[in-house]
DNA sequence: AAAAATAATGAGTCAAACTCAAAACAAGAT
DNA sequence: ATCTTGTTTTGAGTTTGACTCATTATTTTT
């Protein structure tokens, strides 16, 4: 099998481990990367962790970038399930974006390199950025939750979804980059707290979430904005 | 002159021409890089654009990594002179942070590039994230605005400025990214101006820049909300 | 114009990604 | 069981490109 997994892992006959080797190989990368980043990590390296040649690693990844991309795919997979998991006990869109908010900041946190791993490997040979289906996949998890709160009348109509997106994660990345940069802080939750609440805070207002009043003590808008001025319009009126 | 550009800079003998020098290098470097970006850059191809040895490069740069840490340095710069110019003829601080945030995401999108270099860079060697003093220039740029729109009734007191900050830059630079990806738009502007007002809506909302009312349309919060809840309470008393 | 200080040169070193011909192995076929 | 054929592994060798450093060229000082 040289080069090419994805035909490789159809093929019937033969030794069937292909997809197991390469998960093996695959955690022997996580390791060496772990510890030296993209930069730092060797080949060999890889090749002495999993117990095997050199030549070894590039019949099942052509390169090693193509290794990386495999170990940022499967990062992304797991962020996404983890993601799902962390979410799946809150009902409200109100808290269901907060416990995505919360659960990206932190895992952000915990691992940048991925993050930031995830744009410098896009860019490489081409020019145009490209994400992987994980990536993707990802990011549908904070889309499936704001199409359903439109669905159900908790955000407002006119919100064009991209752009509510990247106000999302775009601010917990920069928020979780920050935070990094203080590294002494011992408790990073009292960090992250107060990012997610400006955050929620924000998108209540703006996208306006009437669900999540009692939880917040926030007013809705624009709904209130209406009630209110309309009342003040006949308190102001002559007539009173 | 070896490896020490800084001592070699403030030396008064012999020839002074090292900042000359460097800087001619460094357009060198600038047009090897947007050729074919960092890791397709040549240290040899370099030398060749600038017209000097290869050795030569690296009496004035130590590394390729000290050679592009300049190159970008040199990039956030000229944006921060840029965006100063940009902004300096609106008063407002909601025009202000409008015409800030307009500069910037078109800054983005025509050299993502740099944007990804410098948070790459920032990892290399150690393990911590840091930024030049260039970008930290750049950075204040905002909050000088928010500083100032605070101090003068504009911005809520109550606002924490990296919070702030971070959704600012943050969602700018993931919806410069969300654009690049979408690479066939002719206009970009068509884009770039629902981002940009879009966050100027949150902004409002969130942060409160009464002066903004007439431009935007919106109503300013809290303090309107304030005067019309008080207003309601009235008009709903069995007073009346 | 000789000596001293500084700068430029490029052939050479070295590390690390990547290749490929040969060896080892696995799965039928006889 | 042994042979044949297809598959995978191997690791010595190639290549690439960053970086070094002894030598040469240039500038300044005396």
């Amino acid at each position: 099998m040289r080069a090419d997994a994805q035909n490789a892992a159809q093929r019937r006959t033969y030794s069937q481990k292909v997809a197991q080797k390469q998960a093996h190989l695959l955690k022997a990368a996580k390791a060496a990367f772990a510890k030296n980043g993209y930069q730092g990590l060797r080949m060999s390296d890889v090749a002495k962790r999993a117990g095997v040649a050199e030549g070894t690693v590039y019949s099942y990844y052509a390169s090693k970038d193509d290794l990386i991309r495999a170990l940022v795919g499967e990062y992304w997979a797991t962020l996404t399930a983890d993601a799902r998991e962390a979410i799946k006990n809150d009902v409200t869109t109100d808290a269901r974006l907060t416990a995505l908010a919360q659960f990206h900041i932190d895992s952000l946190i915990s691992r940048y390199d991925m993050a930031e791993l995830t744009i410098t490997l896009g860019r490489q040979a081409g020019s145009a950025i490209s994400f992987t289906d994980e990536v993707r996949a990802f990011v549908r998890i904070f889309d499936d939750i704001f199409t359903a709160g439109q669905d159900r009348g908790d955000i407002t109509q006119e919100a064009e979804l991209w752009i509510a997106r990247d106000l999302f994660y775009g601010s917990l990345e920069y928020s979780a980059r920050t935070i990094i940069m203080r590294a002494e802080q011992k408790n990073q939750r009292d960090l992250t707290r107060p990012v997610v609440d400006n955050l929620m805070q924000v998108f209540r207002l703006r996208y306006g979430a009437p669900a999540a009043h009692a939880a917040s003590g926030l007013p809705a808008l624009p709904s209130l904005i209406d009630r209110l001025e309309t009342a003040v319009t006949l308190l102001e009126s002559p007539k009173g």
